[in-house]
DNA sequence: GAGAAACCGTACCGTGAGTACAGTTTTGGA
DNA sequence: TCCAAAACTGTACTCACGGTACGGTTTCTC
């Protein structure tokens, strides 16, 4: 890795931070080279605008929580051969990684584009629009597979239920966040769990 | 009412627009006098600062929605004595509601303003984390009500439950603006309104 | 040791928030 | 109908921020 890679990275951990913490306006270039220990000419050597900024955070910000996802529910397929078990595993799983933040989740990226959206070209707001598709057809096979052993109770879209979970994650952000309580994601994660539990477990006391 | 309030609700009117299409710090004051057609000097004699139109627009907002859910939780009680059919009756009228919007929903302000914390006084703040604990609160208590006739099948917490109502619609308007897709709001909270059936209707075929 | 990569410094422009303050029109009530 | 308050207008600033331009300098790497 390059001198200059490094210096990318530090600006683009520097200016998630702070985007996460008062949004994209609201974050000047200033600050955050003045953090990061460079001139304006250094920042602008790196990024061209703050939009080509925008989107590498963006893919930073994506690719991390993908990862995240990949780890979480190969560790519930590796806990349960059953579908279904495997994935409320891995939603505890989830929960807890969630409830483990030292300060709360920070924020979600796309939820802070998705309110200040004429800020951003078109590129970005596709980059947002693509994860959010991809992260629902991830969870939509999955649902998949529990269909497949354990029809649902109630006549249910498993679309709609794989776009839930994305929903409800960012919905408790935002919560979380406006409360000022870390603590609602994690329950809101294991409410969806039980939710799930109720829809295709079968009739247990 | 004086002419001065007229252009006040004016104001306000062009800058909730405005906001909720590209955030608070990308609205601009000159471009909200140029269409409310006054001057500079005639906005800052109706609001201080910038935080002082948030404040009048937050009011003005929360006032709506506390409205729009006295509406459809009074015409639920109104069709149905029971407290879960008329929850289940009111969870429907939402999601009609929300899916007869035009251009689908324009936009949670509470969220807008929540990944824009940095740029608004505690004040606002602290206006957003009370009408979210209202909001909650009201939910919290028609489900003591719906647990009081039919006991929770899974043990779940119930302010949990009231918190995900919240949740799921601020994620879906998340999810609707990003996919550019105003449906998935109304499918979210018909979700949802499956997942309050699941866990308290008695069991049927 | 040379050339490319990774910066620094300075000076500049446009836009938007906000201030100051004096002047003008509009409006509603005695 | 007059008068005072309310509701503005106009001008002239300030400061911060995004962004541009460009020449110079350091630092790596082969």
């Amino acid at each position: 890795m390059g001198k200059g890679e490094a210096t990318r990275e530090r600006i683009l951990e520097i200016a998630e931070a702070a985007v996460l913490a008062k949004g994209f306006g609201a974050t000047s270039i200033d600050e955050v080279i003045a953090e990061a220990g460079l001139t304006k000419s250094g920042f602008f050597y790196h990024f061209k605008d703050k939009n080509a900024l925008a989107r590498e955070m963006l893919r930073r910000y994506v690719a991390t929580n993908d990862q995240l996802f990949d780890e979480i529910f190969a560790r519930g397929h590796q806990l349960s051969d059953d579908p279904l078990q495997a994935f409320l595993i891995s939603l505890k799983l989830l929960a807890e990684t969630m409830a483990d933040l030292p300060n709360g989740h920070p924020g979600c990226l796309i939820a802070s584009i998705c309110y200040q959206e004429r800020l951003f070209d078109r590129e970005v707001r596709e980059l947002t629009a693509q994860s959010v598709r991809d992260w629902n057809a991830r969870f939509r096979k999955i649902l998949d597979g529990i269909a497949a052993v354990y029809p649902p109770r109630e006549p249910v879209d498993l679309d709609d239920v794989a776009d839930m979970l994305s929903c409800i994650v960012d919905g408790a952000i935002i919560m979380s966040k406006t409360l000022n309580d870390p603590s609602r994601l994690e329950r809101q994660i294991l409410i969806f769990r039980s939710c799930v539990k109720l829809m295709f477990a079968p009739q247990s006391s």
